[in-house]
DNA sequence: GTCTATAAAAAGATAGAC
DNA sequence: GTCTATCTTTTTATAGAC
């Protein structure tokens, strides 16, 4: 899982790449291939069709989010603190997943809408027993998917209107007391 | 404004469409031409190119907008309670203009994000007064912008995970407690 | 495993008839 | 104003050499 720095990932990566930086039309097998320094044929000797490759993409995201429930368990900080304070980051493998995936979803592609929603029920699950009721889960989620929202729509590294550093601390603890259980 | 029930208003209604249903790679000038109901040489003399016809959408867009904000600026509820609660509407022309350029954006097209932009800045400046500072404005526009992820991500008019009715009621109520300025 | 060449379909746009 | 060709380029995918 970890030995094959093969052309595969890189086929993958760059994939990734295109879809966030410039959308679902651009990410083209051909523009994939000589962004992953492939030729096409190349390409389709690992993955066989658009299809594949976009499958392949959603088990991608799949392992992320296993990776990032399990940090999330663990975190010092809080779960809640935790989920909305990582919405800001990205660069992660789980932030490009997720972009990623939005733009084949937005492209109107079933499975990947269904894996995104996958995503944020596993999300609310572990997040639930960390805050008062319903209304407080709805507030932190909607707070994350805004942060997601905005770093969507901006395709290269430009800048972004979402809270950082010591906005992102005042906006974490106006969250916290807000959706505090009171136990 | 409201005289032409022409075809060019069909074309743009049938690209908003195209756009939100089945993402940017699917709004073909044929493909809008045929659910616009005219041929594809009809569609091009009132929009020369598909770039015109992205144009045309932001100017829709920016007019959609006008009349929100003056709606905003005279609810009842105020304006923060308002424009949480038309974040979830969807079916609106507002909704619909944000919707379809949204995906434009997220397709690499600069205009459509500024002009996104531009929209999220004026509403901060209208929603600036009403709340107790900066951060509580992050909150109340994170939000708002959470709620519109979730609606991008559903082509068709699937089950949204958006607050509605009872709930949209709680949470208003809690961002009203958690972002009201103390005055 | 990776390449080149090429076929088959679909894209945006032009020309010109009605 | 709206239509039917038609041209050019791009896109996915196949075939087969190395």
């Amino acid at each position: 899982m970890s030995r094959p720095p093969h052309a595969r990932e890189k086929v993958l990566d760059a994939f990734e790449s295109l879809l966030i930086a410039e959308g679902e039309r651009a990410a083209t097998m051909d523009a994939i291939a000589r962004a992953a320094g492939v030729s096409k044929g190349g390409l389709l000797y690992h993955f066989a069709s658009k299809e594949a490759l976009e499958a392949a993409l959603l088990i991608r995201l799949e392992k992320c989010v296993d990776e990032d429930l399990a940090r999330m368990t663990s975190s010092e900080e809080g779960p809640v603190a935790y989920y909305v304070r990582t919405s800001a980051m990205d660069g992660t493998a789980l932030d490009r997943a997720i972009l990623a995936v939005s733009r084949l979803a937005q492209a109107g592609r079933g499975a990947a809408s269904d894996a995104l929603r996958t995503v944020r029920e596993r999300w609310a699950d572990t997040l639930r027993p960390h805050v008062a009721d319903k209304t407080a889960l709805d507030l932190v989620m909607l707070i994350s998917d805004g942060v997601y929202y905005n770093n969507a729509l901006q395709h290269d590294g430009l800048a972004t209107p979402v809270p950082r550093d010591a906005e992102m601390d005042a906006l974490v603890q106006l969250i916290a007391q807000a959706t505090a259980p009171r136990d």
